[in-house]
DNA sequence: GGTCAGACTTAGAGCGCTCTAAGGCAAACG
DNA sequence: CGTTTGCCTTAGAGCGCTCTAAGTCTGACC
């Protein structure tokens, strides 16, 4: 195995000693294709091909050269590969934080197809920041990824334009006029839809929707409930109460509505996590979930499916998303062809926080 | 902004019409130093300076080439930059899976500190499989990652101390003997030992432990779990029941549990998953907790902290942990001495699940 | 036996940058 | 007024690989 830090050593023991023959001189550093060569006593270039598991290289020259490389412990070096090839097999992924499942289980979806087809992550967080978030952006291209991935940003749509002229571009939960970029995006309205089939289907009619605020996708999500009751003739009783897709929201629209003489039937809520803050609202209440009040959720996050929690929810395919936009982005990298939208569609996952309304 | 899929386009330009001036030329490629020496009219090297923020640039220079540079969208070329100066940038996290919350906020701790100190994240995760590891690492190494950190890997040691002896590394949450790298770990056995201060000061005797099997740290923490019970004068007392980590092994748990003549007063969960199971076992049940029985977690997802959950557990500080070990790595990086183990401590997060036993 | 296509192999010029050694040039010195 | 000292700046040799153009060597064919 060859030692670190001695780089500077081995050169001078090249240059001093000449005619000691290559085996000393090898074991100091890294190989490289040269040593290979040597070693198995063909030109560098064939080396070069092999590697790159070329045709046209006999098999004889093929085992030698591959032996010599196993030999020597030899590792292709990835960067003198890219700068020569001018292509890294590498993608840049961008994300607000690790720590949030939602971009977890996105990235995870990603690194997975990745891995299958030999590429490799680099990835960015912005913490919220657009302006970390370029910042990260800007270091992948000095990395000349040979494409981005872009989950949710908060960036400036200039500069995903600038970027995007730069690079292939796949922005995923964002869609943004005017950008030559694809996008995989998620069928909203369709969601929201499932679920007001679904309690309207019990014999809901009293549904109140817990939003999100002016956070991503939460505007949208309460334009699309609205539009739902409306589609179900109960346009007259929607009704909105404010929050902000966390839990202490939901905790806080939970004392909101048992302050109040009547409780609504059923609670419609922006994402999973207000739906546990209303589950917990309840239960402190003394309040039957879902025997006096039915909860849907809204993302299907790990909790939902624990047995304590058996949230009704509507999941969203975040490890195919993942693996989708990847997909468009390789496909994106070797073909110069027009934008493509991919729609995701949400699927509505019932478990024990909906039934009937209780007979009144 | 310069277009992509056209250099060999350039190079023929270049080629053809030789005395047509560089700036014609300049715009179909990425611009390289040398476009930004021509235009800044210094020398490459000079450029070089400028862009590693070197001293001994005069101001006025420095200013005319960062000008230049901006002119003309330069954006230095991180391969070549890793190839001259064998050096990356880069640090490569391994890890199981991105979707597992624990990876995950040990990867996002990872990435905050690295992308503070300008260091870049490549990822590769191995999907329990010890293989697709050590193949991910590999093509790490191939990138000539500055370090590498792997987090609870599952390679054979042998795997592991022949990366090691390539590249520094640093392990995270799984200790080996006789490897040149550097740990971070977690003190178990502490964990446990405030998990039982803490119940039997509240008057605990009859606590069952739900183990992890033999998944990683299981057996530790079912070991820690009696010798804290022995310290306690309740060695004679203590019980284990076997689990496996998962919230379907905390169902049958209570089930099991509840089969039985009489409850135990107190249950200690491998981790926050089987507490789940628990609760949600006893939940069904018509068991209150924690006025019939008190459940203790492991690990503090972030389930554990919603209302309606309120799980007390043993927090353990991961995206610390993901500092850590960038810091680990990169003093490793830089400065060659001895191994660094790093224990963190573990602490107790009290919470609704737990309460004095109900007196008998 | 000479020729030539086709299969293999090799030489060598980059890819875009770093970094050492050497060069230029002004101010300061004797 | 010729040096010397320091500060800037430059030339140029790599870093380890890819890839085109130019070989070399067979064996088949006439």
């Amino acid at each position: 195995m060859p030692l670190q830090g001695v780089g500077a050593l081995s050169k001078l023991a090249r240059f001093e000693m000449p005619g000691s023959g290559p085996t000393i001189t090898a074991a100091r550093h890294a190989p490289t294709m040269e040593d290979v060569a040597r070693e198995a006593g063909v030109s560098r270039a064939l080396v070069s091909l092999v590697m790159r598991a070329q045709p046209n290289v006999s098999a004889a020259r093929r085992a030698r050269v591959l032996e010599a490389a196993n030999r020597l412990g030899y590792r292709p070096n990835a960067m003198a590969r890219s700068l020569a090839s001018r292509r890294t097999r590498t993608v840049g992924v961008i994300l607000d934080d690790l720590r949030n499942p939602f971009f977890a289980e996105i990235a995870g979806g990603v690194e997975e197809l990745a891995s299958e087809l030999g590429y490799q992550l680099l990835l960015g967080a912005g913490g919220r920041q657009a302006r970390r978030e370029r910042a990260a952006l800007a270091t992948l291209l000095e990395y000349r990824v040979d494409g981005v991935i872009l989950v949710s940003p908060r960036m400036r749509a200039a500069d995903i334009a600038a970027a995007a002229s730069e690079v292939p571009v796949v922005m995923v939960g964002r869609q943004v006029r005017n950008i030559d970029a694809d996008f995989v995006t998620i069928h909203e309205s369709h969601g929201t839809r499932l679920v007001l089939d679904h309690l309207v289907g019990l014999g809901h009619r009293d549904i109140v929707h817990v939003d999100g605020g002016t956070g991503a996708g939460g505007p949208q999500r309460k334009a699309a409930f609205l539009r739902a009751m409306h589609a179900h003739r109960l346009g007259a009783r929607a009704r909105v109460v404010p929050g902000d897709f966390t839990e202490e929201a939901g905790v806080a629209a939970a004392r909101l509505l048992l302050a109040e003489p009547t409780l609504p039937t059923a609670v419609f809520a922006a994402n999973d996590m207000v739906a546990a803050g209303l589950l917990g609202g309840f239960d402190q209440a003394g309040v039957q979930v879902p025997a006096d009040i039915s909860i849907v959720g809204y993302d299907n996050i790990s909790i939902a499916h624990l047995a304590h929690v058996s949230l009704t929810t509507v999941d969203q395919p975040r490890t195919e998303m993942g693996r989708m936009a990847l997909e468009l982005l390789l496909d994106r990298i070797d073909n110069r062809r027009p934008n493509i939208v991919r729609m995701v569609e949400p699927t509505l996952v019932v478990r024990s926080t909906t039934g009937p309304p209780r007979p009144r």
